[in-house]
DNA sequence: GCCAACGTTGGC
DNA sequence: GCCAACGTTGGC
């Protein structure tokens, strides 16, 4: 079992969003970095934790826990030439793009933002604070369990 | 809206 | 394979 943090604008899709969405779920497409791919095809499982974050927000920050349901397969919005996201390089035959899906778990208690994450004890080597612009993310287990503390979540 | 950091593209 | 130009992300 491992642990990931996903950026999502809640402009476009937020943590409320994914609560109301039928059975608190959604497929995590859209992620055009290589990186991020190779996360999501080879290395995010179901069972995984995901930590919801606020990206582009005032203030920015983790807003709720979620969890992996499906693991990767084809992102199939870079098919669709009418989809924003699409991109003609990846076909059905060899996909260059894949997603998750993930549900809801529970909103946190309160957001937890980015300064406090700054200011933690122990998340000094957060991904999201040495990589951020990587949208998804490895979170390690301790990491999880300080974000979850610190935002009033047992553990 | 600005801008720094980073990833991608393409010329050579 | 290098690197400059360009586009995107995301904090502020």
């Amino acid at each position: 079992m491992n642990y990931w943090l996903m950026k999502s604008e809640p402009d476009v899709f937020s943590f409320d969003d994914l609560m109301r969405s039928p059975g608190r779920r959604t497929c995590w497409d859209g992620v055009r970095n290589y990186q991020a791919r190779n996360l999501l095809r080879d290395a995010i499982q179901p069972g995984d934790g995901v930590l919801f974050y606020h990206s582009n927000a005032n203030p920015s920050g983790v807003a709720g826990i979620a969890r992996v349901v499906r693991g990767g397969y084809p992102d199939h919005t870079a098919f669709d030439p009418a989809d924003p996201h699409y991109d003609p390089k990846s076909r059905p035959e060899a996909p260059t793009w894949y997603m998750v899906d993930i549900e809801a778990v529970e909103p946190l208690p309160r957001l937890l933002t980015l300064a406090e994450i700054k200011a933690a004890k122990g998340l000094e080597k957060m991904v999201l604070l040495t990589n951020s612009r990587l949208s998804v993310q490895p979170v390690t287990e301790s990491e999880w369990r300080i974000v979850r503390r610190l935002a009033g979540l047992k553990p």
